[in-house]
DNA sequence: GTATGCGATAACGTATACATTAAAGAATGC
DNA sequence: GCATTCTTTAATGTATACGTTATCGCATAC
């Protein structure tokens, strides 16, 4: 069923290896090298460096390899901006749109698991249900290009999260946020869903920079 | 010193042959063919594809052909929203940072240059001012992913202005507002800068849409 | 006339070959 | 010892070859 070719399986592979840091961030790998490595040729590696290259995942410089795109603080907070203007856009737009409560079931659930799991402690779980949470409301705001990007971003942080998961204040103050988010959305009141979602996404940057300097961070 | 490969001329080409349409949007074109047009093999081709695509000009789909992508109305309402919020946000962003008027040279230019076309009714001289203008705002905001995008997103609707240019009410309230954004920068005042540009390009949207409503346009 | 199945065609995905050329190291001159 | 040039190496960019497989036309059945 799945068309699986072997691009599709070099880009999953490499960002597996990318998101497990396997492959570390800033490191050089020649295309010989991947290709030898996931029992390839050069081609289909090729193909997917340049679609994981797009995605800004890596970079292709001629004769010195494919490089794992290192983040900065820097970085961090630029995506951040990004990520706080769509996704409070997108929050609006899904306040517009006038969903019923069934159209919001999944944005609820997310909201429900974010609750267990920080009862539980378990921080894995609760950034899962964040995360699902996140990408939901963006699928409500109904903007492919938005959601697209949105979703590369977030994949560029990813690696950073895990990192910083276990060294942030727990993110109790978040769930009330998520909670007026949805109450907004479900009320249709556009400005206050925009505008609630944009001082939660710029606490939570100016959280994580303010992390990111007090551990002396210097790229990821 | 231009290390031009042959992935690079075909981008350039294809890209080329999308703005001046002569590649229209909608049509297919097999790899075979664009190779042999464009005098290379299909190396390059796929290579310079997978690259375009990324950037939504074109889609790759198999035994089909490599497809223009076509742009709708809701398209374009989705691109401008994105923009809105980008540019928005670098405008603030450079209101912030405090250049001082030689940092501004470059904008302070664009705005006159479009003065000057319009006052000479050259629209095409004052398109060309629009986007030097916006450009430049965005790199202000030193963002290189907010720019990239942006620059993405610009390129997508570059085929519908050269439709739209002529049809479209003179741009007159479009340089007060670039003048009012400038000034907020200038002043270091982000709020301002950032609402002006907000309304200025939500105008400019509304104003689109309506055009391609009126005008039945279906995509392009 | 419509639908179904089969075979031919050709477009793609990928492996491979190879020329080019940047980078690293060796050799030379100072 | 340091700089410079030459040589070597090998990674890349690209052409090419080829097996796989979707698609189209045609034949056949209904």
């Amino acid at each position: 069923m799945g068309a699986m070719t072997n691009v599709d399986r070099a880009v999953s592979a490499l960002r597996q290896m990318i998101f497990t840091g396997e492959l570390t961030p800033g490191s050089d790998h020649l295309e010989t090298e991947l290709a030898e490595k996931l029992g390839m040729s050069r081609t289909p590696i090729r193909e997917a460096a340049l679609m994981l290259q797009a995605q800004g995942l890596v970079e292709m410089r001629p004769r010195r390899g494919i490089r794992i795109s290192p983040v900065s603080a820097q970085d961090m907070a630029d995506i951040y901006d990004i990520l706080t203007e769509l996704e409070s856009l997108a929050a609006k737009r899904a306040a517009q749109a006038g969903y019923s409560a069934t159209d919001l079931e999944t944005l609820a659930a997310a909201i429900a698991d974010m609750d267990t799991a920080l009862g539980a402690d378990d921080l894995r779980a609760w950034a899962d249900a964040d995360d699902r949470f996140h990408r939901e409301l963006v699928r409500l705001g109904r903007n492919a290009r938005l959601s697209m990007i949105v979703s590369v971003m977030r994949d560029q942080v990813r690696r950073a999260r895990a990192t910083t998961l276990f060294i942030r204040p727990r993110p109790s103050q978040s769930n009330a946020d998520h909670r007026a988010v949805f109450r907004a959305i479900a009320d249709g009141d556009a400005a206050t869903a925009h505008d609630t979602h944009h001082s939660h996404r710029r606490a939570a940057r100016d959280m994580l920079v303010a992390l990111l300097e007090k551990h002396q961070f210097h790229g990821l």
